[in-house]
DNA sequence: ACGGTTCAATTGTTCACCACTTGACAGAGT
DNA sequence: ACTCTGTCAAGTGGTGAACAATTGAACCGT
């Protein structure tokens, strides 16, 4: 029989879905500043369920409370992206090393996720792209046959991928991470496990340089236009000026 | 100056470490069903607040959440026993190894803890035994100096103590893994750190087959007294038999 | 014994309200 | 001009009461 389970999720989890879509699809960018009533409001929720939905996110990590002092998208500093991949080289390539299993199913979920990524790449949706490159390795951490490190490892992408949103495409090509990818799923077919994973851990280190440098671009350029101190959460000023 | 932090915590934080003691110190037995209603009032907070600390919790997987039918303990599997200890072995190992630089802070916190444990093991305080036991190999972690995993070590910790709190004591000595946590210390300090390893990858395996063992008496004892499919959620006839 | 119906209990969600904190602002004092 | 201080509006934290939706036990007729 299709067990075709039934939409049982509560409001609040919707609404968190939707804002996490929205964060890491980079509509709403690190740092912007968010408001319960007005965003309660737009989605057509109350207050209360808006809070359980932020409460959720901010457990993920995508949102930052401060108490008294509202909520804002949160922002990936580059000690966070390195310690993200540290972790990330750790937990996959331990995977990787683990895969002596290796089931069809899984191996030809990998395909899939491989010609996804390739065939968005071709279709220059960028979007797409990072989210099939990012479930290719999600599904590496599937070797471990943890639903905890599975969760875990989900949560770190999150957050790396609100980093990634920052990133001008136009200065930065996903498609050359195509042959790499390849590789690692040939590799892995062949049963060539460390070698497989050497060229991972060589990928992980080269998407980090890729995304820090992309990073401190963006730092600098933002340096020049911001105050220092950064954008505070509240500004009545603002507001009585749309007002006006 | 003395920078001590001012307790800037809001109530439903507070009602969730409240709720945390009370699971992960077995006053809370696994299974037990929560009503937010009784047990907001008993704490002396609103419904909406039990609810924000409840949504902690189940994210946490200290509670488990049914919508519409309640909220209860979470019950440890002897398959999620196994997976946790599968991912404790890759962190703490890997932690363990990645011990080059050791701080002396860190080595510090690794002695008091240390003794500490020995202490309370002396004192027969049980509870505070598995608390600088669950220490020690937290500290382990930090070597990794990964904020993201110690959270996420700490998170597995508190799983695992859910499945411990159920051990009667009487057949099983906390005691005897003082000489093997002493080991692993001299074997640190003195940076023996692939002997070490090894030390920790037995210890750990010794420990989930202590543990296993005592969840499986544990699970038959129940099952001679319970039905088969466990308790339900809801259960007016006993409220109804209370009233009377 | 079986299958459907009723119904009270409980959770999910909304709403209105108040307390407290925050940060900008204006005016006093130097 | 500069700093300090009190004021104030905006916004979040928290409460309590209400209503809607769902569940599962009890009931009922066959």
């Amino acid at each position: 029989m299709e067990r075709t389970q039934i939409a049982r999720v509560s409001v609040a989890d919707q609404v968190a879905v939707i804002l996490r879509q929205r964060i890491l699809g980079g509509e709403l960018r690190p740092g912007t500043p968010l408001q319960e009533v007005p965003l309660a409001a737009s989605l057509g929720v109350s207050r209360n369920t808006m809070r359980e939905a932020t409460r959720i996110l901010s457990l993920e990590g995508l949102l930052k409370r401060s108490i008294h002092r509202g909520i804002a998208v949160a922002q990936l500093s580059r000690k966070d992206v390195h310690e993200i991949y540290h972790v990330r080289r750790m937990l996959e390539i331990a995977a990787v090393l683990a895969a002596r299993d290796r089931s069809p199913e899984l191996l030809h979920d990998l395909r899939a996720a491989l010609d996804q990524y390739e065939k968005s790449v071709r279709a220059r949706d960028w979007v797409s792209a990072v989210s099939h490159d990012l479930l290719f390795h999600s599904l590496l951490i599937r070797f471990h046959g943890s639903k905890r490190l599975e969760a875990f490892h989900q949560k770190l992408l999150g957050e790396l991928r609100m980093g990634m949103v920052l990133v001008d495409r136009r200065h930065d090509d996903p498609g050359m991470l195509i042959p790499v990818h390849r590789r690692l799923y040939q590799l892995l077919t062949a049963g060539k496990l460390k070698e497989c994973a050497t060229v991972l851990a060589r990928h992980l280190d080269d998407s980090e340089a890729r995304l820090a440098k992309v990073m401190d671009r963006h730092a600098s350029a933002e340096a020049g236009q911001r105050p220092a101190r950064g954008t505070s959460l509240r500004s009545p000023k603002v507001v009585a000026e749309n007002l006006r």
